[in-house]
DNA sequence: ATTGTCTATCGTCGATAATCGATAAAGAGG
DNA sequence: CCTCTTTATCGATTATCGACGATAGACAAT
């Protein structure tokens, strides 16, 4: 409901690499799983779309272009980056948000498989 | 737990097409959330799994394949149909079941979509 | 140090998921 | 018609999710 106030384009610096995934070979349907799930819900859907499309982005502005509060907006960022699928990095006060893209490959790895 | 008698493998017939997966443009969100939910389970990505790998498969063989009561299985097999990744045909008292391969590619494009 | 901003976490509550056993429904076969 | 087999559904229970407001923690700037 707050507005925030100074939502200047400053480009926080590209993630770094993080997240090896271990992909034990006799869990793969728990991998599958847990990634799936991650993005088996619409806000989660479209908070990763907006990080794909921007390539980085403020855990303030993302709040802003969600229809849902900041604790909300901060746990479905806490599932993706739980799931590797997302990393988050301390910038300041702030955190920027950015793709983990060796997560995403993953999932999409594990569907194609199918 | 009880055991099935008759196993014998016999093919039932290739599932028919069906289930033309609308697709709004304004609801690919939910669409995604919806079919990523519907794998979103380990039991659900076995069943899956082995739906394709069969590609026939009666319900009281799935059972005994899964650790799981076989109302739990069917109530499992009920998500992953309601979603339309999966079809079943009467075939007799039994139902045969088989993966349907236009709602498997739908969720795969929206992945690669990513 | 104090204040203000930004984000994560806690506590709570209603809704939904997951699981099971029991039962109902639908055929096949005597 | 009755019985057996097979599957779906009902009812109940427990666990987890999704949402929010409130609060705590971290940092910058004054």
């Amino acid at each position: 409901m707050r507005a925030i106030k100074n939502a200047k384009e400053k480009p926080c610096n590209p993630c770094p690499e993080e997240e090896p995934l271990p992909l034990d070979e006799s869990q793969t349907d728990e991998t599958l799983a847990k990634l799936s799930w991650a993005i088996a819900h619409p806000a989660r859907v479209k908070l990763l779309r907006i990080l794909i499309a921007r390539s980085s982005c403020v855990c303030g502005e993302l709040v802003e272009l969600m229809p849902l509060s900041q604790s909300t907006v901060s746990q479905h960022l806490k599932i993706l980056k739980d799931a590797g699928i997302v990393q988050g990095e301390i910038d300041g006060p702030k955190v920027c948000y950015c793709v983990n893209q060796k997560g995403l490959a993953v999932l999409k790895a594990l569907i194609n498989g199918l």
